[in-house]
DNA sequence: ATCGAAAATGAGACCGGTCTCAAAAAAATA
DNA sequence: TATTTTTTTGAGACCGGTCTCATTTTCGAT
């Protein structure tokens, strides 16, 4: 680990100033630099070896080009392309990314947030922010929030999904094939559930279809995925062994929806003959299920991708929030596979 | 974005030299500070809303407490288990992970390095470099290698995976339970087929069973995931409609495992009585999977924490690798599910 | 009270770029 | 060729910490 060059022996060996050699290397500024210099110089640079030292241009500079994203876990099935849409768009640009995971603690959040204004990282996304966390904490920093919570819109771009509408596209759907008494899953955060609950109930108004209070089932949120997959199917079962069973689930979370799978096969239900499952997430594992899970694309990819967007707006352009914060919203689409149909003849 | 304050704001304010309040801040060494000059020094601190700025320390110190991953892909399933792995154990000792995907191009995986370098990060985690990166293109810092080629393994510290022998607990399983007509599903790199089939092969003749080429099935690498997926099963339906079909299936990942068994559903053959499956990754969505797959769990998270752990050991101790590489390797673990069972009675 | 060792503090160089501003060189115009 | 304009180049301050080393304080022991 020897000492690697600066941009000072780079500018000895080439025979120029320092000021000059850096013009080269800089990747703000229009290089104003003759070609015969600048070909000389990157060749005293090659020989060399040279890399310039990103600390010391962002000491100067302010800038790192470094953006964090702060989300609850990676291990979250939906959080891969959910970066792979944010790395991508800001890939193009020159930026890097930084993830930072909260675990669902608002200290470690907290925590967090202070890592990305020490670090100087030049912008910031974060992931629905916890209730404990006051919009006085916010770094003062470009940032975009994933939240549809107003707290945050109303103080910051922000892009969210609607799940209202994913909600009522899948029940919509179900109904349209017959089925009308929809059992639902309800997981996640508290937020989460009041909002899917509400969208359900919605539905069921408007569809003029009468609500029974058992098919609503609400699965306690566990840290942990699998401890979440396993009460689940406790709740489901009870669900499905019910004398007055539904004829279709809806899950607000893929994770419920395979829950639902799985106890419907174990349960000797065969799907979607006897019961239809639609699950909301899209992820690989809804692909590889089998049956193949019918499920509410989130677009999670696109999403990250429109943050990343909007964050590098504000990043590039002063005064980009004096006209107050730019609220977003991504479509949810439904993408039918085999694990939902059409309502079965009036039963035995 | 008003600036913000400076140690020597702090200083200042405190009544005290730039150097004493540095104290405080520094993580390095122990800080000498008297208890009643520390205190005052941390109220000016909290009253101006003082944060350290890593850059500045970064530039003097050389440590920017920023360490890389770089992987194929974050959206790959088994990725966010080893991310998890790394950043738990590097939090705790108040590191932070930048992950660089290459998307399997050499290119951008040269172009990845050449930023480590640039931001001066203090180590590296490199997953299974391509066959084109030289060792010599390494760059000349702290570096885990996750790999078991030997090019690298010879120059550097690795953690792999005992693949070989996880695939041998698997085939040594499904025999054990009367299967002695495995078909097989390679999948993956060239260098992770060819090892996985010299691992069949060898156990077939360790069991002096007769090796049928047509139960080995080479499934082409895609790199969307969902590309590889489609064409996974239609190589599966290939060999569940072949005269003499296996009556177990191994499947070198997971992805590939899945594929069967909805092709065995599709085909209407019942799992695991009329087709046991084996997988391997042991990702959730086997967990998932119905019937839930058994699978060959390659431990990702401890790899992760592993070469986490050995890359700080380097970063701590100036010459730790001067006793030549250490090359740790991980064992796998079956995990047994409903999707495989004891060979059905001789059939009908 | 006195002395010496240990602990705490301060001064100032230093890290390696970027940025401003003025000077020099080149190109364009007269 | 002389003059003006534009393009290149160079000098040196500057960013905000860390680090070394000398100086001052503190404190127990004499």
């Amino acid at each position: 680990m020897k000492k690697s060059p600066t941009l000072v022996d780079v500018a000895k060996l080439a025979n120029t100033s320092k000021a000059t050699a850096a013009r080269v290397f800089s990747r703000s500024k229009s290089a104003n630099v003759r070609q015969e210099t600048k070909a000389r110089i990157l060749e005293a640079a090659d020989k060399l070896g040279y890399s310039p030292n990103l600390s010391a241009a962002s000491l100067r500079s302010k800038k790192t080009y470094l953006i964090a994203l702060c989300i609850h876990d990676i291990t979250n099935p939906s959080s891969p392309s959910l970066i792979r849409g944010i790395q991508d768009e800001l890939a193009q640009h020159g930026y890097d990314l930084v993830v930072f995971n909260s675990d669902w603690d608002p200290n470690k959040e907290k925590k967090n947030l202070r890592a990305v204004v020490r670090n100087q990282l030049d912008g910031l996304i974060l992931q629905d922010p916890s209730d404990e966390l006051d919009v006085s904490e916010l770094p003062d920093l470009p940032s975009v929030i994933l939240t549809s919570n107003e707290v945050f819109s109303t103080v910051r771009n922000t892009v969210s999904t609607d799940t209202v509408g994913g909600v009522r596209k899948a029940l919509t759907y179900l109904h349209s094939m017959g089925h009308d008494r929809i059992g639902i899953l309800l997981g996640g955060s508290v937020s989460q559930i009041t909002n899917r609950k509400r969208a359900y109930l919605d539905f069921y108004k408007s569809a003029g279809l009468k609500v029974e209070d058992r098919l609503i089932v609400d699965v306690p949120f566990k840290t942990r995925a699998s401890d979440t997959f396993v009460m689940a199917k406790e709740l489901i079962v009870d669900l499905m062994r019910s004398p007055q069973r539904p004829s279709a689930i809806f899950a607000s979370n893929d994770m419920l929806g395979l829950a639902a799978l799985q106890m419907a096969q174990i349960e000797g239900l065969q799907v979607p003959r006897d019961l239809s499952v639609v699950g909301m997430d899209d992820l690989f594992s809804a692909e590889s299920a089998s049956p193949a899970l019918t499920s509410v694309s989130k677009h999670r990819c696109q999403v990250g991708a429109q943050a990343a967007r909007n964050l590098l707006n504000q990043i590039n352009s002063e005064h980009s929030m004096e006209k107050g914060p730019i609220n977003e919203l991504v479509e949810c689409t439904l993408v039918v596979r085999d694990s939902s149909g059409p309502i079965a003849e009036v039963d035995v």
